[in-house]
DNA sequence: TTGATATATTCCGATATAGGAATATATTTC
DNA sequence: GAAATATATTCCTATATCGGAATATATCAA
């Protein structure tokens, strides 16, 4: 088998940096795909793949007007993203990393063997 | 030019949904290689394989004991994806809706054209 | 030493990519 | 209708994947 396809989820489909960078632009309101062109400062067809992509996972939405296609983000599909992604977060804050301090501190003068986890946080 | 590398970076890595899964375990402790495979029920190569990657990511660190490997997460290395998809939480909260619906409601003057309530509903 | 266990690496093959170039399709304008 | 504009699709090619199978390496056990 060969790597999963770039369509098969939105996490495949936002490891290509360009289709994030086009999800940041859309977080500011509608673009047509000349103005994604412009700013982006690729070339046309790659402009429209990318978009393909990410339309298939769901992650913008078109509009037709004339001959311009209106492209906006369709934030809801990045949730799985957070929703998986979230649970680390307490790795990383300085609350957390104080806490681990504790933690160690209370577990180094005896052996104390807890190797508990199920940390959870509130928000 | 080739897809990116799933080595590259972590959005990379995570791509693919084992190697999630890899990091979930790992998030309840030190697992030794041989715990992993049982637990995923994969063969032994791929998962060393998807733990190579990790470990080139920096998503996870090796500490080794005798025969056995034991990895653990680095939680920190996943920030970049938080930090990307954060900023878009808003866009499915039930609060940033509602305001979305007032939003809606505050920007058709008078009359409302639309039967519609102004929410991604088609499709 | 021999054998068993734990893990990593290599080789293979099928597949899907990303970019570039060319082309197709639809719409607007002259 | 022809030219121009906006966008999508197709074709091409180099590359990197993933899984499976085989093999290499290190450590432990008898």
């Amino acid at each position: 088998m060969a790597r999963a396809s770039t369509t098969t989820d939105v996490f495949n489909a936002v490891a290509e940096p360009r289709r994030r960078q086009i999800l940041d632009l859309l977080a500011g309101g509608e673009r047509s795909v000349t103005e994604l062109i412009r700013v982006l400062g690729l070339a046309q067809p790659q402009v429209s793949k990318h978009l393909r992509v990410l339309r298939e996972v769901g992650a913008v939405e078109v509009r037709e007007d004339g001959r311009r296609r209106l492209y906006r983000l369709n934030g809801p599909a990045l949730k799985p993203i957070h929703d998986w992604v979230k649970d680390y977060e307490a790795m990383w804050s300085d609350r957390f990393e104080a806490l681990d301090a504790v933690l160690d501190e209370l577990q180094s003068p005896q052996g104390h063997k807890e190797e508990d986890d199920g940390h959870d946080e509130e928000r």
